[in-house]
DNA sequence: TGTACATCAGTGAACGCGCGTTCACTGATGTAC
DNA sequence: TGTACATCAGTGAACGCGCGTTCACTGATGTAC
């Protein structure tokens, strides 16, 4: 056993991260494999010890947002006076993470190669899709909340996709205050 | 004069048509102008008579869907038994605009490639975008409904991207027909 | 009406470049003695 | 405790390939006479 176990655990772990912000930058295409390796602070050729090719990586790499993270925006969240739905909303809509460069939700960064990709990458955008409705669904009240769950989905990727691709931020504040206004309105 | 007046800015539209379909299906990067040529049935040497570069092609590809168009998924329509918005959003969500493999709308079809796009393209989607909510503002009752168009089309933008790169048919639909319900909804 | 000509839209070979992937190798490190 | 060794994570040159773009040219066609 050269070297300790979780040596090659850590090194993915590194690679994965680099990927994340190679791919949220530049896209999938633009994203090169040298440059992600770069990141992760090693050379090209070692790449193909960890993944299968750049189409697994990049799988791996949605799948990535998937995972309990309490700093997500779309994780649970509490701020002073306002509801837990109300928190969450705000808080992935907010400047920060529109702008991140490393968009953190993976809904909203890599929509269109998704949506060209194969059906394991469609498969992984859905399943973060559900798991990010669950979230927003067990902290709304009321019962039997699925549909609505799924509509205030669509609200915030909406919001946030036209916010990211607008040219001025007036624009892009203005679309998401009326987009989180009408998440957050009753509706009968 | 050799050829009529109108010969190359008819060639010009049957390179922009076909530009559309290729980045529509595959991206922008990984549409060739070899490939966007020959579907318009010339080869990659005449690009330049035309197009300054790929990416001056794109802009005016994203623009073109700006241009009247009364076939386009957001041009007024009015069905029987059905107000003029709920017409609308109906054709916007519905199975042959989203799966259309050229899919009309480019907020839809290319939010990824404008998100990390240069400041021109960026501006050109911010046209689109205001365009179409301008169009569903026209059909909505009552007064001062910017914000409110503002909303609904995050709305169908969001419910669109959702639809179009999850793996399961039956979620897409169920996404779009809550998003519907919930963009028709009255709000107080 | 028929022909020579000037124009310029379109051709296709060629360019340099960076990509994803492969592979023979190197060398750091945990283990056995 | 110290050393030789086997392992295997990581290296970097090389591969074939397709890309965006350039450019010397070809040849179809409207016009002038």
């Amino acid at each position: 056993m050269p070297y300790a176990k979780d040596h090659k655990s850590k090194t993915r772990a590194r690679i994965l991260a680099s990927a994340h912000r190679q791919f949220a930058e530049h896209g999938y295409d633009a994203a090169s494999i040298d440059d992600i390796m770069k990141g992760a602070e090693l050379t090209r050729g070692g790449f193909y010890a960890h993944f299968r090719n750049k189409e697994q990586l990049f799988l791996e790499t949605i799948l990535g947002g998937v995972v309990a993270d309490g700093t997500a925006p779309w994780a649970s969240a509490r701020d002073a006076g306002v509801s837990e739905i109300e928190a969450m909303l705000r808080s992935y809509l907010s400047d920060a993470h529109i702008h991140e460069p490393a968009h953190r939700c993976p809904l909203i960064t890599f929509p269109s190669e998704v949506a060209r990709g194969t059906q394991d990458l469609r498969h992984a955008y859905q399943r973060v899709s559900l798991s990010i409705a669950d979230a927003l669904r067990s902290s709304m009240d009321g019962e039997d909340n699925r549909a609505r769950s799924l509509a205030v989905l669509s609200i915030i990727v909406g919001a946030s996709v036209l916010a990211r691709a607008v040219s001025d931020e007036g624009l892009s504040r203005e679309i998401r205050a009326a987009s989180l206004e009408y998440a957050l309105a009753p509706t009968g």
